[in-house]
This record gives structure tokens, C-alpha cells and sequence, in this order.
DNA sequence: CGAGTTTGACCAGCGC
DNA sequence: GCGCTGGTCAAACTCG
């Protein structure tokens, strides 16, 4: 499986900075996104008009139901002292959200390359796991589906690409002739694009 | 043949 | 200390 190039030859490469385009009608990031900064402090940040659902969305998101409440601790601490050879892995800029998706992975211009793939407590999807194939680039990623809502793919971006993306993502200026999952994707581009500060 | 995927094994952290 | 769990490694395999 490669990532497509240029799926669409008519394209245009949107850079919204407001973030606010009419498409997004079509993305569902299910009102969550977690942000989890590189001093450990941890933010929930949701979208506009978020409902309250979005919290246990959260729970969701950690395969936590039993209500523990701890599900943003808990994603915070887990990787905070990952350590393999010897050195001090800092967590860095890390993001997860949860989009309504047919596909399990979304094209987010990035090159990733597949590593590993485990089941997970409370899912009976696989978890997989992804690196970022540029050199030196260390962003990690990881994709599940909802353990229950297999409609909704959990993604979680670990890191900052220092890297330009090797493969824009385009879309047609006609929407009928692209597959809605695609626009899902263009969306979760721009969404990367937003949260990620640049290199 | 090189790049990417699969998959079992291994390792480290955490809770009991 | 032990078992469970999540994350990563790496050899084998697949595909273009």
C-alpha cells in the first residue's frame, strides 16, 4: 500500500488558516481532539459547539468504561518515560481525535510506515502503528477503530514533522466526483496542518 | 530488488 | 515479585 500522489490531477491545495471551510460539514471529528504538550500538561480542547457527549468520547478514546475519568492522565503518562536506548524520548507535541471514517487510515500527506499492529484491552480491532518513512523524522502514529463504534477511527499523531509534506493531499473543485472519505481526509490535512506548528 | 507489511517475540511500565 | 498490557523490534514475507 502506497500513499497516492495526486489522486485528482484537478486540484487545489487549500490553506484555510481559519479553518473554516464549507466541507467540514462533512468531517466528523466527533467534537474531540486531545492536546498533550510536551511539559506533560494536558489539555482537552474541543470543537465549536461541541455537545456534551465529547467527554465520553474521551473515555472512549482510552478504551476506558468504567468510567475512571482519568482517560486524559492516562494518555499523558504512558509515554512520558518510553525510553529504549537510553535516551531521553521526550513526548512531544502529541494529538488524538477520533473521525467518523470507512477507511482506517487517512492520507494526511505524510508518508508513514507500518511497525507494528497489537490488539488492545476493550477492542476487538487491532491497533496499528505507524512512523513517519522521511528521514529523521520521528513522528509516530497511531490508528484503531472505535472499540465501540467501528464507524469512528481513533487517530493519534505523536510529534512534529520537521519536514515539509513529501505528498500534498488534493481534492477536486467539484465535490460530487470525490469519495466523502476523501474529503474526511483533506480535512484531517488541514487539521494536522492547524495543530501542527511548522518546523 | 527495494520498499513496505505482517506478525510473533521481546521489553518496560504499571497495578495488585 | 508477578502478571497484564501497550509499544517496539526485526525477520519473513509480499508487492510493484
Amino acid at each position: 500500500m502506497s500513499f497516492p500522489q495526486n489522486p485528482n490531477p484537478n486540484f487545489t491545495f487549500l490553506s484555510d488558516e481559519n479553518f473554516t471551510s464549507p466541507f467540514m460539514d462533512n468531517f466528523d471529528f466527533s467534537n474531540l481532539m486531545f492536546d498533550v504538550d510536551e511539559g506533560g500538561s494536558t489539555g482537552l480542547v474541543q470543537e465549536e459547539a461541541s455537545p456534551p457527549t465529547s467527554i465520553v468520547s474521551s473515555e472512549t478514546l482510552n478504551g476506558e468504561s468504567s468510567g475512571s475519568g482519568s482517560a486524559v492522565t492516562t494518555l499523558n503518562k504512558k509515554e512520558s518515560t518510553r525510553s529504549k536506548d537510553g535516551e531521553t524520548k521526550e513526548p512531544g507535541h502529541r494529538v488524538a481525535f477520533r473521525t467518523r471514517s470507512k477507511i482506517d487510515v487517512m492520507d494526511d500527506g505524510y508518508k508513514w510506515r507500518k511497525y507494528g499492529k497489537k490488539s488492545v484491552k476493550n477492542n476487538i480491532n487491532k491497533r496499528n502503528y505507524y512512523k513517519c518513512s522521511s528521514e529523521g523524522c520521528m513522528v509516530k502514529k497511531r490508528v484503531e477503530r472505535d472499540g465501540k463504534d467501528a464507524a469512528y477511527v481513533i487517530t493519534t499523531y505523536e510529534g512534529v514533522h520537521n519536514h515539509e509534506i513529501p505528498s500534498h493531499v488534493y481534492y477536486s473543485d467539484t465535490v460530487s466526483s470525490y469519495d466523502r472519505d476523501n474529503w474526511n481526509q483533506h480535512s484531517l490535512l488541514q487539521f494536522i496542518q492547524q495543530i501542527s506548528p511548522p518546523s
